[in-house]
DNA sequence: ATATGCATGTCGCAC
DNA sequence: GTGCGACGTGCATAT
């Protein structure tokens, strides 16, 4: 059976269906000069040396070459492909012995993956648009701006100072004061808080010194949640946890916004 | 024009393409209860809510049902999807108001992806195998393979005495000593060496007390390369750098794996 | 270009 | 299940 089928319903799709695997080659030749995204479903292995080295045998997968000319091989489970190759490759592809190879190269580093297909069961190209814009809620740095804006969503008589105040080991979220004049430091995470996240800030601590007498530093560490095991170095090292939701600092980052705008009109 | 394609020349692949949106209904009902992997090129908008949370309005894209229920949202830029949602989704679709609505929820974490379809210009189901095994090669754990089968790649005289040897902040890659009875801690990366390399070795020598009168513990951080500021700091630590190419040690223990061989032939 | 740190990281493996 | 570390991490951002 041929089967010879190579449209749509419209024109930003392109399926194409060949018997032998020969046929496809123009047609991965056309949508790669044209740059369009081309899924291949086949049979296929996969060989990869760069940074490592790698190698698939023959078995059925989906492979994807963007428009970027990224390279993506997925296999029937999971979220990260099996072997992919970030955007910006030199991709060519060649007809040897009757099969179709493919070669995605990318400098700096240097990296290949190269792909030798034993059959191909669909070819499709496509030719989409996309120009929405991709919200992300309460970012770490939306988070900062919600304790700058209200910090007694960290502590009561909280008084914030600077942030993102260079230390050796790198940027504090948050320096402050608390009502009795005891600096304060305070670290972020929009992600439960872990074992790292208290050494980060233990660090932070040890490398600022504020030698008054009759005051204490404190450190807090600010996140949704904590793991028991950051817990309990925490407590070791005398440090503070605060429950800081993301999603009510977004709400107060929007609220903050709201009243600028209100300002304008 | 009805285009009502829904056949290939094989049976791994179903390709369906209808003008209606709700006739794609049934199809995705049938797929996602075969537990196929199903592609999807269509025009929609997605909402993500759960360990964070973010919205995109309509927009053509690929969204992908695994086997496995794992979900990926690709833009035609990016080794990376735009939203996704690991393996292990309760899938529903679900008509509304002559929308079709997909929507994927994980439980632990509690998180879901929200898919509203204004369009839909093609649904392709797959059943595919791949038994291939995959092998990656110079990991990290046939580094240090390389490096207790051939101690010299380190340097002259060196003796390993454990490997994954447990301490307080986790495990050392390699304990040994030198030719003087000092001891010798080695850290090992696949990868060029940072500063952050450097902090974990030296935190794996603090928690390590030898208090033996004349020797002197030594930590030697071993990699294909190392970056500038590592190195500073390595200097200053009191520490040693020595080059490991990764391929190097994939020879090493081909090699050994061959002469095991050969030793049972 | 290099360095640094975040991420809905994902994934695998030990407990 | 949870914790912890590796990863060809990818990716954005500051330098």
């Amino acid at each position: 059976m041929t089967v010879n089928f190579s449209s749509t319903n419209n024109d930003k799709i392109k399926i194409i269906n060949k018997t032998n695997l020969e046929e496809y080659y123009p047609y991965l030749e056309e949508f790669l000069s044209k740059n369009h995204t081309i899924l291949i479903i086949g049979d296929f292995s996969v060989e990869y040396i760069g940074r490592a080295s790698s190698s698939i045998g023959s078995g059925e997968r989906l492979l994807i070459i963007k428009k970027d000319k990224s390279v993506l091989i997925h296999q029937e489970k999971g979220v990260s492909p099996i072997n992919w190759q970030p955007p910006g490759n030199l991709i060519h592809v060649f007809l040897k012995d009757n099969r179709i190879f493919l070669k995605a190269v990318r400098r700096r580093p240097r990296e290949s993956l190269i792909i030798e297909f034993n059959k191909i069961f669909s070819v499709i190209s496509l030719l989409i648009k996309d120009n929405a814009e991709f919200i992300m809620d309460a970012s770490e740095e939306q988070m900062q701006e919600a304790v700058l804006r209200k910090p007694e969503i960290l502590f009561k008589g909280f008084k914030p100072v600077s942030s993102e105040k260079h230390v050796k080991p790198g940027f504090i979220d948050v320096y402050g004061f608390d009502e009795e004049g005891n600096p304060v430091i305070v670290e972020l995470k929009r992600t439960p808080a872990t074992r790292e996240s208290v050494i980060q800030l233990k660090k932070y601590l040890d490398s600022y010194s504020y030698p008054v007498v009759g005051r204490k530093m404190r450190g807090i560490l600010a996140a949704p949640s904590i793991t028991k095991s950051a817990e309990i170095l925490l407590n070791k090292l005398g440090l503070e946890f605060k429950i800081l939701n993301p999603r009510e600092c977004m709400k107060i980052v929007k609220r903050y916004r709201t009243s600028r705008l209100t300002e304008f009109i």
